[in-house]
Formats: C-alpha cells, structure tokens, sequence
RNA sequence: GGGCGCUUAGCUCAGCUGGGAGAGCAUCUGCCUUACAAGCAGAGGGUCAUAGGUUCGAGCCCUAUAGUGCCCACCA
C-alpha cells in the first residue's frame, strides 16, 4: 500500500492531465437542478486584444476560489466564461496589424473585408485566452462559453435597444460630445482619461464693432476662435454690465459677435470675459443653448480646420494654433501668453487629446435608469466588498450625464436604426429593414456601432439566454457575486446594474468583490511601454498555476493594490513542496486503506489536538470564505499546515511509527483525515497539488474538486487536549531553546527531568522529549529529589524542566539568560498585575478576560520563581 | 475644488467585531535529525506617521496635522 512519490512536486506533470480529467468528466458544467442552490459567476470577459495579464489572473483566481468552494459546498455551481469584443481596442490593434504587416488601411479594405480580418483575430486570440484560462486551472463551464458578439449577445443587444428607444430612453440628438480625432469616434464621457498638461494662456484682444476699444479674453484653445460666436461675462459683473449686448469683431474672421451675460462666468477668474465656442466647448454649448447662439464647427473629424477656417484650413489643430497666434501678434492682438497648467481629455486607447465637438449621436438617458441602480445599493440589495466602494459607486451614479453610445467604428454590435434615403422617416427595429414603412423608399442601416460596454452591460442576463424567458435565467439569476477591479466599476459595474434592474427587473449580482491592480516590484502599474509586465503564463510555466494563485490570494486584501514579485512565487511554491513532501512522508507509513477517523477513545494528546486544532481551521476558513477573506483564509491554512501539521504533529507522531500497533494505526489513521480534509479546505485555493495529493490517499469518491467541504464537527472539540499540548510544546521549545543558547550539539543527548504537579500530561509526553528534545532519558516527578545539583532550570507553564548539563555550561552565559528571563517574567507579570490592581479593568472588563489575565499572573508568578531559584543557586 | 485609500520589523504586506504586536523575504547562529536544504531548530529587529481625545484598556474608534497614492469635477 506504501507509495513512493518524487522528491519535489513537479507541477508539469501534473496539471494538465488532471484538468483534462476534470474537464472530461464534466465537473464544470451545470444545469438547472432544483434540488440544489445555485451559486453563479459571471467572468468578466477578457478582452479579445491579446493575452491575459496578471491583473485577470488574480481576477480569475478569485473567481475560482469562490466558486469551486462553493461548489464543494453543495451549491450548484456556476461560472459562466467568455470573452469581449473590446470594440475600439480590438479595432485599434487589427488596425495596427494591417498597417504593419500589410501596409494598407481599413478603408483599403472596406468594411466587409476589414471585419473578415477582425473575426479572425478574434479567433486567434480568442481561443488564446481560454487555453490561458485554462491553465490557470478555472473551472468555467465551458460548455456554456460566451462572445460579447455571439447570436444570442446580438439579440440582446437589440433588444435593448429598442427596447430603450420605443420608452424614449435611447435617443439621437446632435450635442457636445468627447471626439478622438485618431480614433474618428465619439467617446462616453467614461472613456476620457484627464492628464494634467502645461500649456499657456493666450491673452486676445476682441475689438469693439464701434471701435470704443476692446475686451480681453484668455484661452487655452486659441484656435476654437474660429467658431466663436459670443463673449460672455458675468451679469454681475460690474466692470463690464454697460458692454452686454454691445458688438465685438472676432479676430482673424472678422464676423461680428455680441458680448452677453451668463452666470456661468466665474467673475475672479482670467479676465472675467470668455470667448463662447458653442461646438467646440461643453460649456459654451450650454451657454449657447441659452442665447440661442449659433454653433459654429470649425474642426473636420481629423482635427484638422475645415472650411470655416478660411486660411487655415486644412491645417491640424495645432499648427493652427500656432499660425493663428502668430497672426494675432502680427496684428498687435495678442496682449500677453501665460504658461498654464490644466487639465486635459485623452482617448483611454489611444491616448489622442480628444475635442469637444457637437456631433449627431445616440444617447442613453440615464436619469430614470440611474436612480433604481443607485437605490439598490442603497438598499441592499447589490452590497460592494469592501463597502467603501459603494459610495464610489453612488457618486457616480447620482451625477451621471447621458451616455453617448454610438461609435464611428466598424467592429461592434451595428446600431439597429435604419433611414430612409428618400423621406429621412427613421426606424428602429431589431429586424432589418428595407423599405420605407411611410414612403415605400429605401432604407440604410445606420453606419455606426455601439459603445463596446452597450453589450457588456447584459453580460449577466445576455449569457442565461435573455431576452428569452429560459429556465436558466430564471434559475441562475441574479448572480451571487461580480469580481472585478476596481478600475471599471464606471465602465462596467455601474452599466450592468441599471441594465440588469431595467431589463429583467432585478438586481444583476448579490455581491461585488473589488479588488485591486497587480503592480510591479516597484509598486509601478504593469504596462506594455515600462516593459515590467509579468506574464502569469511564464510564472505557471516556471513555479505552476498553485503556487500562482497562492501568491495572489495569499497577503492580499480586498480593494487594494498588490505587488508582485518573484520571491513571493518562490515562497508559494515552497509551501507547495512542503504540502507535497508532508503527504509523502504520510503515505510512505501508510498501511490503512481507509480514510476514517478512529474511535475517539483511542486518541492519543497530540492526535486529540490535532484534530481539535484543524476542527478550529474548519470553521475560521469557512467563515472567512463567507465573508470574502480570501487572503485570511490562506494565510490560515499555511499556518495550519505548514507548523501545526508538519512541523509538531508529523514530528509528535513519528516515534509511533517505530513500533507496530494501534498506536501506529492510529496515527496512520488521524495523518490521512487531517491531511486529506485539509487538502478539501485548500482545494479552491491550491486546486492541482490537492488533487494529485488526494487521489494518492485512501479517498472516496472520484475528485477532490466535487468531495464534500469540510464542516465543523462539534466531537472534535478538546480545549483540555489543546491547553495540554500546548504545555509539552512549550517544554520542548523551552529545551531546544537552552541547548540551543548553550550550543549543545544535537548529538550530545541529556537526561530530562521534569518537576511538575501535572505528571499526567508530561509523562505522556515522554516519547516527544527523547525525539524532539534531544534527550536520552525522561524523569516526570513532583518534586527534585535525585536530580543532579548543578542542572540548568528552565521555566514552562506548568512545569519546571531541568537538564543536566554542567560541564557544557557556561555559568556566564546562562546567568545572562536566566536574568533575561527575568526580567521578562517580571515585565508581564507588572503589567497583569496593573491590569488586575486597576479597579476600572477589574469592574469593567468582561468576566472572562479578568479571569483570563489572573491566570496568566499566576503562571508567570510560578515561572519567575523558578527562575529565581535557579539564579541563587548559580551565584 | 470634492471624495476615497495608505503610513505597522531592513523590504513587501496581514492584523476580522478594541483585550498580551504577526507572516513571507532579507540578516545572524547552529543543524544533511530516516517527508522536505525549496528543509529543520533558534536569534536579532517595531515609541504600529505625529498630536490630541473617547475607553478600565487603542495598531484598531473620534478629531486635527503631515507625507503619499488613487478617483471624480465644465473655471475659459
């Protein structure tokens, strides 16, 4: 029955043959089954740009934790895969492709052509992700793998929009929106990032129509001048009340423009007059609306100036700004140029600095969809882990503008609106529509896609087969828990929530874990231009997808930034080793073909500890799993395993197995059910090396991953067993400790004596001393009659232990020990003592911790004079 | 300008509802003890950012300050 297992895990050889078990028996998957709770995830689908990072690692590993315990729990557990057309980013980068390997643009190609190339990317890397994934060791129901732009997501996506549109919340409208020139699309206000920039102030003289002088304006955007089509200073504003309705000659054009009076006009700021820029401002648009101002747009799509520019056009915007400036200083407008510092819009792809530009767009009113959103988690009814998110959440939600969600891409979900070419009537339908339902003309389907997060936002109804009323849906929805950074809680969490609430009428997910971002060793945010990124691949690759995962659950806690470095793998795997080298050291005594607890009365101390001490980690890993602690519950686990179970039991329990009996059986048997239930406990974590562990242990059933979760079990419970051992611990430690200041040699054995009123527990620690202790013989008595005069004392919670050991000591040495000693025992028992003489502690405190602290006081008491015994007789 | 974090051992970080400061790595000492040198047994190292406050008791709760990071915001 022994079995010999290699000296070192070697992951290599294990994991992918057991996720092809796991995957071929169909543990994955999952179907409605009334009997059973359900417990579903939905992924959030990776992007199908490149390959997974560190940051979807942890992502996903979170992920799997949760759900395989969740699954070991008895829930039926369901993670739903897939991955997300990323429409601009996946666009970007087959665009990117194109221009390098080929030369050529998309307009080269054509939109049907273009698109033929963007599918197959998407399935190269595609397919890349879930093979990653898979290596990770996730336990997706791949049966049930999604696409953003699948059938069944496309019939979502229309029917929500319709759906939207026919209740007035979708609607098209020609407003302000961010433009990204490089891009040539409209970006959601989300999609800005804002990147403080060093520009200047031009200071510009707009000269009065009658010739009674000028007013001055300053902007940071010299060349929207061209679309100007008032100045405005504040009604209150004294300096200027008499100018309002007054004409100025724009410079450069020469149009005439009027100076009016708006609020909006901070009067402390600049000059106290602004130039309004009605197409080119978010701000002057509003101004604009308010006076009814013409908009005038001066920039073409590139951002370069369009025919409104007279000269300059065809210029970019930049070399506008400088041809201009230079203009006005030639004709002696340009009053001064201010370096200064401001915030400005950039492409989150691309980086471009985006313009403000009116353009005819489709927008998603958010006000009647924001306010149930932002109730739910008011409420309840979503609650966001850590909960200091939610008001992250709330903020936003409660100043949210209209989403623009139309996009001049071509990789996306097509916008469902179709106009006739003969009448303009506009019709939309999830149908295609070809003739004109009031002319009979032809109609053309809108050329514009939508914003990639239109579709991620139904991503947890999308999957369960929404808009039909499936079995799925209505068993598997709302999800439990959402696990996502952070960083997309705009982008995507807040979007699926309104989405979820409005379109099946209940909240999409009962819980959102938020964790943060994976940064170097450096505390640097991994990116492809540091060039610091680490490939989770490689790690897997090197030190296998256990000691990865560990690594990122383990010290880490939610909501916050991680960093990652390879030490920290390296201390992963080695607990790795540890686990595996424990479990060979088991099975190579290992005669029983059970695992089964013995009968409780033929438990030794240290196995009624043990069991106790694991029956503790059961429900503390339990707890803090139901609480979302991951990184408490690992952290228990190695704890556990590494000192309780490997460094003290396994080394109690080795003297049995020198002799044959039941003494040796039972250990045998205690071994293999801590071990084995602890692998079930470490399972969702470490999900390999626990099952190659545990299919090599006497086991029932077929897999580790679909065994029962250990649950607590009240006959375990032994604080006596507990306290006791704790005490034989403590006087080896105590011995190894002396011998090891005293620089005895491990060779050099001792007789041990120990003087206690406790004889029952010592000496049924007696095997422990001449194994662990280095000693040759052990002498348990009540008082120290026989010992040798000269033995070096050392004081332990219920017991003084004396070793004879004079000729190796050094008097000098241990008198410098023992006053160490000392004087620590006097330090704590000073502060029990101030604790227990203070009337308030004493009146206040909980019964059980006075009592708790008096115990402590006596121990110490005992235990300094013991110490002080033994310093008399030294001097 | 608002909001939210963080500041604990040399480094990276845990520390759950307030009750004797922890881990990993690094350093030092001694060990190839028949599971493991990716290991074993030990040691050193912290005024828990600062100042107040609440409490019998504060790393933890409250207030302020400093440093640092992130998010949001239409001052041209």
């Amino acid at each position: 029955m022994a079995k010999e297992l290699p000296k070192t895990y070697d992951p290599k050889q294990v994991e992918e043959r057991i996720y092809q078990n796991w995957v071929d028996k169909g543990y994955f998957h999952a179907e409605v089954d009334k009997s059973k709770k359900p417990f579903t995830i939905v992924i959030p689908p990776p992007n199908v740009t490149g390959q997974l990072h560190m940051g979807h690692a942890l992502d996903e590993t979170f992920q799997d934790i949760l759900i395989r315990a969740k699954r070991m729990q008895g829930y039926n557990a369901l993670w739903i895969p897939g991955t997300d057309h990323a429409g601009i980013a996946t666009q970007i980068k087959v665009e990117e492709d194109l221009r390098v390997n080929e030369g050529l643009t998309r307009y080269d190609l054509g939109r049907e052509e273009f698109l033929k190339r963007v599918w197959a990317w998407k399935e190269k890397f595609g397919g890349r992700i879930i093979s990653q994934l898979k290596k990770i060791g996730c336990s997706c129901d791949w049966d049930r793998e999604r696409f953003t732009m699948d059938e069944g997501c496309s019939k979502a996506v229309k029917e929500v929009f319709v759906n939207l549109y026919e209740k007035d919340l979708i609607y098209q409208g020609n407003r302000i929106i961010n433009w990204c020139p490089s891009c040539a699309t409209a970006l959601s206000d989300a999609e800005v990032e804002y990147a403080e920039q060093d520009g200047f102030f031009w200071h510009i003289k707009y000269p009065f129509k009658d010739g009674s002088g000028y007013l001055e304006i300053a902007t940071t955007r010299p060349e929207t001048l061209l679309g100007d089509t008032a100045v405005a200073v504040n009604p209150n504003d004294e300096r200027y009340t008499d100018l309002v309705g007054k004409m100025l000659i724009l410079p450069l054009v020469g149009r005439e423009i009027p100076v009016i009076a708006d609020d909006y006009v901070d009067m402390e700021f600049g000059t106290g007059c602004v130039k309004i820029t009605p197409a080119h401002d978010p701000n002057d648009f509003e101004v604009g609306l308010r006076h009814n101002l013409e908009q005038i747009k001066v920039l073409n799509d590139d951002a370069t100036i369009n025919a409104y520019g007279g000269k300059y056009q065809g210029m970019d915007r930049y070399e506008a700004r400088k041809a201009m400036v230079a203009d006005l200083e030639a004709e002696g407008l340009l009053v001064k140029v201010v370096p200064h510092t401001h915030n400005v819009g950039q492409c989150y792809r691309c980086g471009t600095t985006v313009e403000p530009i009116t353009s005819k767009q489709w927008f998603v009113k958010m006000e009647p969809l924001a306010k149930p959103a932002a109730e739910a988690v008011v409420n309840g009814d979503t609650r966001f882990v850590p909960d200091r998110f939610s008001k992250t959440y709330l903020h936003w939600m409660e100043n949210v503008h209209d989403w623009c969600i139309s996009r001049q891409l071509w990789w996306g979900h097509r916008i469902p609106a179709y106009y006739c070419q003969d009448c303009g009537e506009t019709v939309v339908s999830k149908e295609d529509v070809h003739t004109c339902p009031k002319c009979g003309g032809k109609m053309k389907q809108d050329e514009d896609v939508l914003d990639t997060w239109f579709s991620s936002a139904l991503w947890p109804f999308s999957t369960l087969g929404w808009p039909d009323k499936t079995e799925d849906l209505s068993y598997f929805y709302p999800t439990d828990t959402l696990v996502t950074g952070y960083d997309i809680i705009f982008f995507w969490v807040a979007r699926m929530m309104f989405s979820g609430l409005e379109h099946v009428g209940e909240v999409p997910f009962k819980h959102v874990y938020i964790h943060g971002l994976v940064r170097d060793s450096q505390g640097r945010k991994m990116s492809k231009s540091l060039g610091n990124g680490i490939d989770p691949l490689e790690i897997i690759d090197q030190y296998g997808a256990d000691a990865l995962r560990f690594t990122l659950a383990t010290g880490n806690s939610p909501g916050n930034d991680m960093r990652f470095y390879i030490e920290r793998v390296e201390a992963s795997r080695n607990f790795a080793n540890k686990i595996w080298n424990a479990s060979r050291f088991v099975m190579m005594n290992l005669s029983i073909d059970k695992c089964a607890l013995p009968a409780l009365n033929k438990l030794m101390p240290e196995d009624k500890w043990i069991l106790h001490a694991y029956n503790e980690v059961v429900k503390e890993v339990t707890e803090n799993l139901d609480k979302y602690e991951l990184g408490i519950a690992v952290s228990k686990l190695y704890d556990f395993i590494w000192d309780s179970f490997c460094d003290w039991y396994i080394e109690l329990v080795k003297p049995r197995f020198f002799e044959e009996g039941e003494s040796n059986e039972t250990a045998q048997q205690v071994l293999t059910y801590v071990l084995s239930n602890t692998l079930k406990l470490l399972h969702p974590f470490m999900p390999f090396i626990t099952e190659e562990i545990w299919q090599a242990l006497p086991h029932e059933g077929e897999s580790i991953m679909i065994a029962d979760f250990p649950v607590y079990d009240a006959t375990l419970k032994n604080e006596k067993a507990e306290a006791d051992m704790l005490m034989i611990m403590e006087s080896i430690k105590g011995i190894r400790n002396i011998r090891n200041e005293m620089n005895v040699p491990p060779s050099k054995k001792s007789t041990v004596y120990i003087v206690t009123d406790n004889t029952e527990v010592f000496t049924a620690g007696t095997s422990f001393y001449t194994k662990l202790a280095s000693a040759s013989e052990v002498q348990v008595q009540t008082d120290k009659s026989g010992i040798p005069e000269n033995a070096v004392s050392v004081a332990v919670p219920g017991a003084e232990i004396l070793l004879p050991l004079d000729e190796l000591v050094d008097k000098e040495k241990e008198l410098a020990r023992l006053t160490k000693e000392k004087e620590r025992l006097e330090g704590e028992i000073k502060r029990v003592q101030g604790k227990l003489n203070n009337k308030g502690f004493t009146d206040k405190a909980p019964a059980a911790v006075v009592e708790e602290e008096r115990k402590k006081g006596e121990k110490y008491q005992a235990m300094l004079e013991t110490v002080l015994e033994s310093l008399a007789k030294l001097n």
